[in-house]
Order: structure tokens, then C-alpha cells, then sequence
DNA sequence: GTTCTTATTGGTAGCGTTACCATAGGCCTT
DNA sequence: AAGGCCTATGGTAACGCTACCAATAAGAAC
């Protein structure tokens, strides 16, 4: 190497970018250090990280994912596996765990997968997990299927589950406390008067169903309702079971002032069948849904519901998981495998005070 | 270098992967040559293409996006900006863009900007394209919002906008045709025997709109339907406004024995105000959509809509831009600015042909 | 036949980051 | 006080790919 200490050439393809090297020169300190600082590295003395994050900051910096996961060897390609949640759903989730992605410098690979037939699923979980995916995030309603699930595991591939009701002990998991939030709902329709509370369960299915029924139930038991003859009906989480699952409730000798749907789909219906009786909402019906999906805002009147924090869900999962595999790869056992995220009740215009005068068509 | 054919010991971090080298060596060329054709480069001989092929195929070679993104100084991030579409659509437009950048190992940046105010949306716009995008979707509604696009021009980034109608001479677009499909549609309610067809326009800002509505003329003029007096009435994409319009609608002294709905919220309202009058549907009112969002099979009876090929519309814009970004990097001029794709007519319950007897609450 | 193009191929040098190892102090032990 | 063991840091070599240029082969032109 000549004796120069001529500033090196601005490399041919270079276009402006700060680099982990100029960092390291604007903090007096090597690209490595640089970068144990940034991976919240252990082992930098306090005084020269401070030095480092200033610098950081200074030039704003930001990592190349590309040079980052091709360095590292990081997992680049993670799955996920839906079928036909909400498209609501759907799209609040894709919005979180992209930008999960993204900060991570993996890519999301979508598949959905609308079969109900165990061997089918098995088969596209096959097709899927031994692409090239490294693993596999299973929003709701997947996250209960059984043989996805057990072909994932044979598979060796490491999952999230999201929304999962009860997961294996030494499964990654990401929910919220669907019984609280059910029993707040509960709370706030006691709350404006009502004590006939008709329910309108979830598909059987799927383990958030009976926890929300027990927190409905927790709630009633509370204030004193008595919750044997509570009017309750099965429901399969399809609008159209809404529908039927609504008639039946209105059409009891003593239908219940307000119902409780186990999910927007349902109480959308509930609403539907309302009116189609003459029944203004909420004046002569309060309904309530739970998941605050578009259906919500798009009906009127606008849903009282529960809003899970779905965006931050998917990001937790997929941060759950890139961690789980970073530890696979460092050899390091699982150590976190729940995450349980809070939700909202959101008040808005299907639920008011009961008349008492119950007009019946 | 020592004199040993022996074969390099296996790098520590190598997992197992697949590289070019890999492909190069059973291919009998170098890796520049498999780099050539694997991205569709110029100036390889046939032979030569069909043995790199071939080794590929063998191998099942698929190209690091990590290192192909870091090593070509490609975009890595594309910025997406969306407004509250229906989630139906932006779930599958989420998707389909998702699979475009997955492939060509870039990263979506997804941001939402809710104002209508357009200072606000300029401020928006203005701090997420200088962040670190390279190029910006827009689908719509935002993209016929104009500060949008005058910031976005004013900062030199290249966008491509989804389903704007009249896009400026050199933008890039991608879209269907709104008035032949919606000419389609009519056409259909027309072979059902319906000769008075309701018909609720969209929101005036949306050129698509007035597409839609041209489109409905155009088939009614084709059959001979006097449009002067087509009963029309505005609408503005939204439930509620689909409300009103529909009661406007079925309260003329005449109302019409089908109802077109220029989206598929107001074609679910529709079909709402329709129950609430003890209509049937299809039986009594024909109801059509258009967009062929998730609602439109959520409700019931399901929905005779149009289809817009959502997730193509979103790999064809990415592709668009991406194409756009390589072309400006290597100082090419512009060359394709539009792709027109395909839209599909799907029949559903909600339409069928008059009963005749129109029965009237 | 000789020189000039042009089509095809290969070699080399990075792209920006992190894994792995080496090194230099500082603090305990004994 | 000498050896041993952490702790904080730096140097170097990849990661897998493509841009750039050099080299070669094959025609074309004269």
C-alpha cells in the first residue's frame, strides 16, 4: 500500500450513505464497537457508548438491513400463514408485522391457506414451512389448527401463534386477556342499566369464544345476575349466525334490552335484525361487538366494541419469534413464550341506557 | 496461497445455503455469467443460458435478495402511503405489494395519512419521502389527492399511483377500466329484465366515479333506456350516505326494480334500507356493487359486485416503480407509464331477475 | 492477411455489516 | 508481586452478489 494518506476515493457506487464506518470516526471508536452499541451489545463501557449514540445521532445514522442480515446470517424470510381473518384483521396485522420486518430487515412471506380439511392444511404448511421461510407466524383463526400446527412442529420450524387461547407450554405465543376485556364489556352495559345482557357466543372452535363467554359471566356474577337463565345463544363468528342467533334472542318472551356479540361480524347482524324489526339502537337495543374491526365505523349506528392493539400484536410476534431464532442459533434455550397485550374498550354509539319501554314488534 | 485443490473448508457461518458459485461451478461458467442470467441480462449465449438454467433448476438456486440489494446499491425501500381505504382493500393491496418487494428484496414502508387538510397531508408526505424511501405508492383514495402529488413532485421522488383516473402525461399508473366494467355490470341487470335501474354515484373528487356512472350510461343508452330520466342519486362511497341515497331512491313514485351501487358499502346500505322495507332481495330489489370487498360476502345476501384484481394491481405498480428506479439510475428515460389490467363481474345472490310485482311498504 | 468491431466471458473489488479471534489493560486471587 | 481471569476494544475476514473493466473469441471490413 503506497504511503498516501489520501483520503480514500469516494467509492464508484457510493451514493451518500452513512456507514457504520463514518460513525465510528465521528465517536473515535472502531466499526465494531459502533456496532455493539447499536445490537445493544454487552460489554461497552458507559462513557463510550454515550459517545457512540451521540454520533449516532449527529450523522442519523441507520443500519443497511441488507449488509446487516447478509452478515449475520440473519433469518430474511418469515411466513405467515392466514386464512380468511377480517380483511380488517388482516390488514392491521400485515401493517404490524411489516414494520416489524422492516426494522428487523426480514421479509414477510404471505401465504393463506382457506382450507378446512386437516390433510389439505398439512399439505400447504409442508409446501409453505420447507420453502424457505425460517418461521412462521399463525394469526387467528390458524392459530388453533391443530394439524398446522402439528405438521409445523415435525417440521422442526419454529411458530408464533397469535390470539391463541390455551398454547402448548413451550409455545411463542401473543394475546390479549379476552376474559377481562369480555367482562369489561359486561361491566359497562350493567353500567348504563341493563340487566337482561343477551349473549351471542363465538364458534366453539376456537378458545377466545369460551373466554369470553366465562368473562361475560364473571361480570354478571359480579352484579348479581343471575346467569343461569341468562339468555345466551350459539353463534359461529359469521354474520349470518348473527343473524339467526339475534332472532332467537329477540324472539324470547322477555328479550334481553342490550346483547353482547362475541364479535363485530355478529353485532353488525344484531343490529341488522333491529332494525329490520323496528327496533332503533340503541333506544330499544344496545349492541355491543368485540374486535373493533372496519365493520365497527362502517355500520350505523357506529359499534360499542373491543379493540385489540392487533398492529402491536403482529409486531410482538414477529419480535417474539426473530428472538426465538436468534437464540436457536446461539444455541441459547427458549426463555420468553408469552406476551399478553392490552386492550381497549371503545364506547361509541350502539350502547346507551335501556328505555324500559321494550317495544315489541 | 497454498497448492492444495483441496476444497475450501466450509465457512463458519455458512448454513448450507445455495450461491451462485454453487450454481457457476455445476454450470461450468462464472459467477458474473450466472448473475447475467439469472437477471435477464443481454450478451449471453444461448447454450450458455440454458446450461446456468438448467444447473438453477438442479439446485434450486434462489438469489440472496440481502447481498443482490446490498452489492447493486438497489432501492430497498419503497414507501407506501395510504388513507382509511376499505381494510378489504388495503389487505389485499398490502399483499400484493408485499410479494412484489419480497421478490425484488425491498422493503415496504407503510404510513397512513388520514387528514383531508392539505397542508397536513403535504407536511406528511413531505417528512415521510424524505425519510429514507426511494419511491412512493399511492393507492388510491390518496391518489387523486393533490398536495399530495405536488410535494411528492416537488421532491423529485418518483410515485406511481393506483387507480387514479386521469393520470398527468408522464406519471405512472395502474389501473382497470371503472367505465367498461361498470357498463358490464349495467349490462348484466339488463339481461336480467330489469329496465329501471337505480343508480348511486360515488363521491364527486373521484374521477372513478364519474367513470362509473359514464360507464352505467353507456350500456343504458346501448339498450335503449331513456337515461334523461334514470333515477340517479349522489352518494359518497360511504354506509351512510348509501343509506340516504337508497331511501331517496325507493321512495319515488316509481322506484326502480334494481339499485347499482357505485361501491360495495353502499350496495350493502342498499340492501339494508331494502330489508328494513320488507324487500327482498334479490326477489323484490336487485342489488350490485362494485369493488368486491370483504363485505360484500359478509352480509347477506352475498353481493353481485366487480372485482378489481386488487394484488396484481399492487405487484404491477411496485414493478412500475422499481422499473422506473432502475431506469433513472442508469439515466434511461422513462418508458412505460400505465398498465390497464383486468377487472371480473362476479355474480352473486343479490341479483336476479324483477318479480314483476313490485310490492311497495 | 491484418486490423477493427462486437459478442461473450471472466477476474477483481467492493457493497455495509457482523462473527471470530486477538490484544491490552484492570482487578482479583494466593 | 506474579499469575490468572475477566472486560473492553480493535483487526480481519467473510456474507453472496453485482459493477466495472479486462480479456478473449469470433466476425467484419479493408
Amino acid at each position: 500500500m503506497g504511503r498516501g494518506a489520501m483520503t480514500k476515493p469516494p467509492s464508484r457506487r457510493r451514493r451518500g450513505t452513512i456507514t457504520i464506518e463514518d460513525v465510528a470516526r465521528a465517536a473515535g471508536v472502531s466499526a465494531m464497537t459502533v456496532s455493539r452499541v447499536v445490537n445493544g451489545g454487552r460489554n461497552v463501557r458507559e462513557s463510550t457508548r454515550a459517545a457512540v449514540l451521540e454520533a449516532v445521532d449527529k450523522l442519523n445514522y441507520a443500519p443497511n438491513t441488507a449488509a446487516r442480515s447478509l452478515a449475520a446470517g440473519e433469518a430474511t424470510h418469515i411466513g405467515l400463514l392466514y386464512a380468511n381473518p377480517s380483511a380488517a384483521y388482516l390488514s392491521q396485522f400485515l401493517i404490524g408485522a411489516l414494520e416489524a420486518a422492516r426494522k428487523a430487515g426480514s421479509h414477510l412471506v404471505i401465504e393463506s391457506c382457506e382450507s378446512e380439511n386437516a390433510d389439505e392444511q398439512a399439505e400447504v404448511t409442508r409446501r409453505f414451512a420447507t420453502s424457505d421461510v425460517e418461521g412462521v407466524i399463525l394469526p387467528p383463526p390458524l392459530s388453533e389448527s391443530q394439524p398446522i400446527m402439528a405438521e409445523l412442529r415435525a417440521i422442526g420450524i419454529p411458530v408464533v401463534t397469535v390470539a391463541m387461547g390455551v398454547p402448548g407450554e413451550d409455545d411463542l405465543n401473543v394475546k390479549i386477556d379476552d376474559q377481562a376485556a369480555a367482562a369489561e364489556m359486561t361491566r359497562h352495559l350493567i353500567s348504563l342499566g341493563h340487566r337482561s345482557i343477551g349473549f351471542i357466543k363465538g364458534h366453539p372452535n376456537h378458545i377466545a369464544s369460551h373466554d369470553r363467554e366465562r368473562g361475560f359471566l364473571d361480570a354478571l356474577a359480579e352484579a348479581g345476575i343471575p346467569a343461569d337463565d341468562a339468555p345466551i345463544e350459539q353463534g359461529y363468528f359469521t354474520y349470518r349466525s348473527g343473524l339467526a342467533a339475534t332472532e332467537r334472542l329477540l324472539s324470547r318472551p322477555n328479550p334481553p334490552t342490550a346483547i353482547f356479540a362475541s364479535n363485530d361480524d355478529m353485532a353488525a347482524a344484531a343490529v341488522s335484525v333491529a332494525h329490520r324489526r323496528h327496533l332503533s339502537v340503541p333506544g330499544d337495543l344496545s349492541v355491543a361487538g368485540f374486535d373493533d374491526t372496519s365493520l365497527a365505523t362502517t355500520i350505523w349506528p357506529e359499534l360499542t366494541t373491543v379493540k385489540q392493539p392487533i398492529s402491536a400484536m403482529a409486531e410482538a410476534a414477529l419480535e417474539l419469534l426473530l428472538d426465538d431464532l436468534r437464540g436457536r442459533r446461539a444455541g441459547r434455550a427458549r426463555h420468553k413464550t408469552e406476551r399478553v397485550l392490552e386492550h381497549d374498550l371503545i364506547i361509541r354509539e350502539s350502547t346507551g341506557a335501556p328505555t324500559g319501554v321494550l317495544r315489541r314488534r
